[in-house]
DNA sequence: GAGCACTGC
């Protein structure tokens, strides 16, 4: 084992893991606590030990395996191996595994009681996602019939208090990170301009401090993109002797080679300075950073279940955010940490963000809970329950599409979308096309849907030109939306025989070449679990024997399904009005519907920014409506306004 | 006429 401070308490770890069956261990980052907690349980039993380790992202899974494997000196794969969608380095003599904690969920729920494995090891607790958060829940209730499995819940920051309560008072244990002293500094009063403050604290850093580059944290794409302009700028009036300073943005919506470049070495007597997202204060790690500038904000995505919609807002960060954002000046070296806030708004701060599950839409984790058999959703033990109203609504969804009956118990059809890797609301949809028998083309759309970023906004001084590239995919469209030109560019890039092809029309159009082939590993996987799971229904594939436009508009209606409620009737002014909520609504004018005149339309993502928005918008029929959903229209011309 | 953090199956 590497000596790490975790090697000094060895001996202690060893004794409490034996005498234990929860453990809580906190531990700062650079502790090695996951890599060193696995081997240290697998020497406890002579090797016996089956030992699963979640984490709640792929890239940190696979490197972790890969690390142990090493410090071991064994095959990746053999003993030490991970698994994580579409790749599994593991046998099922594997002792030491790293998943992906949306792994271990469909592990739990699809297979076994994970009697597989004698210890799980829950790692990055304290970032609360909705999966860590059951995966919690689920396995309190499974130490109870499992006696002999053993539970360490490894958390980075000391809000272990709540996971130890949660336990019924497992003990938590300490262990020190091996971190360098960071200097923190303040504000003496507010800021108005942050993207000002961030630009010219960059430059006095870049003026005054030894070298060692700059990571500075804004909340989104606009303020980045400002603050890199202006440092540019002023850059190339730096006085003559001065080192050179280079100014990145970093952004998840930003093109795979444009992100590449914070990792790049600079020269010596240069000195790079990242203008980031939260992006860099988790999932990416980028080295030779030695200041840190934190402009004290985040966007966080808020969803009203009362209005169906998702809303994203700037919000100040919480004191968790602001170390994790600190920690990341010194992780090779002493470093300095500039603070755009006063003290005494850092005092004013949450302790903690507010967990995923209380702020999300909860249909995802309620169909879950159905599937797992838990009746009483409200009074299951949830680490943290969200509100009664949140519940209803997505009990409510889930009713509306036919996942659960009159009696709130899950349905055959709601097993089946439960198991899906996809969003509830999606599973409707292409269960619906399955049994229509055009399975086939919506699986292009609904693949598209499930990932991030895959059409991407191009640099407005290249804007016109990538337009022109992509207008015969919205004219081939014939209006009928933006998911008919989503399946007609999948459609396109499939039809290019080389990679290098695909990549260069990739590039024409600015679609993601990464994201388009994960959208074809998303319908392989798709397609399969189809297959497998509805053996049932038989539905022989007509989509080829369709027209075009018929076929189109099957699949919208197919999406009608998934997506009744987000749908809205014309007002005058290029407005609508939301036929569930009476809301009034927005074509987000990326869309290919934006600024025509349609009567009704329907849409897969409602969205708050600075207005109401409306994204992947595709016209619909009021007749379709009147059929899929008469008591919306119904309620309506009663007149209850 | 916008411009939006991040994950996961």
């Amino acid at each position: 084992m590497q000596r790490l401070p975790i090697s000094e308490v060895r001996t202690d770890l060893e004794k409490k893991f034996s005498a234990n069956h929860v453990t809580i261990l906190v531990g700062e980052t650079g502790s090695g606590k996951s890599t060193q907690v696995p081997q240290l349980i697998l020497g406890l039993n002579n090797g016996k030990e089956k030992i699963a380790v979640t984490q709640p992202r792929r890239v940190a899974a696979i490197n972790l395996a890969k690390r142990v494997a090493d410090e071991t000196k064994t095959t990746l794969g053999q003993d030490v191996g991970y698994t994580v969608r579409f790749q599994n380095m593991s046998s099922p003599k594997t002792k030491i595994k790293y998943l992906t904690d949306g792994m271990l969920l469909r592990e739990l729920l699809l297979r076994t009681n994970l009697d597989q494995y004698t210890t799980i090891i829950l790692d990055e607790a304290h970032e609360r996602t909705i999966i860590t958060d059951l995966l919690m829940g689920f396995l309190k209730t499974l130490l109870q019939r499992r006696k002999n499995l053993r539970l360490i819940v490894m958390s980075a920051t000391i809000d272990a208090d709540k996971f130890s309560r949660f336990f019924d008072g497992a003990e938590v244990l300490y262990v020190q990170g091996r971190r360098f002293p960071v200097q923190r500094y303040y504000l003496t009063k507010p800021v108005e301009d942050i993207v000002d403050a961030t630009v010219r604290t960059a430059i006095q850093i870049h003026a005054r401090e030894p070298m060692g580059d700059i990571l500075a944290f804004l909340a989104g794409q606009e303020d980045i993109d400002k603050a890199v302009d202006i440092l540019n700028d002023m850059i190339q009036s730096l006085p003559k002797g001065v080192p050179n300073l280079i100014a990145l943005p970093l952004y998840a919506a930003l093109p795979p080679q444009q992100q590449q470049k914070v990792f790049e070495k600079v020269a010596g007597n240069e000195r790079k300075i990242i203008i980031a997202t939260n992006i860099a204060e988790t999932s990416l790690t980028i080295s030779g950073v030695r200041y840190v500038i934190d402009g004290g904000t985040h966007k966080v995505k808020v969803w009203r279940h009362d209005l169906g919609l998702d809303s994203l807002l700037t919000m100040p960060i919480s004191k968790s955010n602001a170390a994790q954002r600190m920690g990341r000046a010194g992780r090779e070296a002493a470093g300095k940490c500039y603070r755009l806030y006063t003290e005494t708004d850092y005092y004013g701060l949450k302790s903690q963000s507010e967990p995923e599950i209380e702020r999300c839409d909860v249909a995802f984790p309620i169909l879950t809970l159905k599937l797992a058999g838990v009746s009483d959703v409200l009074g299951w033990n949830w680490l943290e329950r969200p509100s009664k109203a949140a519940i209803m609504s997505a009990l409510m969804q889930l009713y509306a599409l036919k996942a659960l009956d009159d009696e709130g118990q899950i349905t055959e059809l709601g097993k089946k979308m439960a198991v899906l890797p996809l969003p509830p609301h999606l599973s409707a949809v292409l269960l619906d096309a399955y049994q229509k028998g055009i399975a086939d083309p919506v699986l292009d759309v609904v693949s598209c849907l499930s990932i991030e970023n895959l059409i991407m906004n191009p640099h407005p001084d290249k804007r016109d030109e990538v337009y022109e590239k992509r207008l015969p995919f919205i004219t081939a469209s014939g209006g009928m939306g933006d998911l008919v030109v989503l399946r007609n560019y999948v459609q396109h890039y499939r039809s290019l025989s080389s990679s290098s092809e695909r990549k260069e029309w990739c590039k024409e159009v600015y679609i993601s070449y990464r994201a388009m082939s994960n959208v074809e590993d998303i319908r392989n996987q798709l397609n399969s679990y189809l297959k497998a799971e509805s053996t049932n229904i038989h539905a022989e594939d007509k989509s080829v024997q369709l027209g075009p436009s018929i076929l189109n508009e099957q699949i919208i209606q197919c999406f009608l399904t998934g997506f009744v409620a987000n749908t809205a009737l014309s007002l005058p002014g290029k407005m609508y009005r939301t036929i569930a909520g009476g809301q009034t609504i927005n074509i987000h004018p990326s869309s290919s519907v934006f600024g025509k005149n349609v009567d009704a339309i329907m849409y897969t993502e409602y969205i708050f920014t600075t207005k109401a928005y409306a994204r992947n918008v595709s016209p619909i029929d009021l007749e379709w409506l009147q059929r899929k959903a008469p008591h919306f229209l119904g309620r309506r011309t009663a007149g209850d306004d």
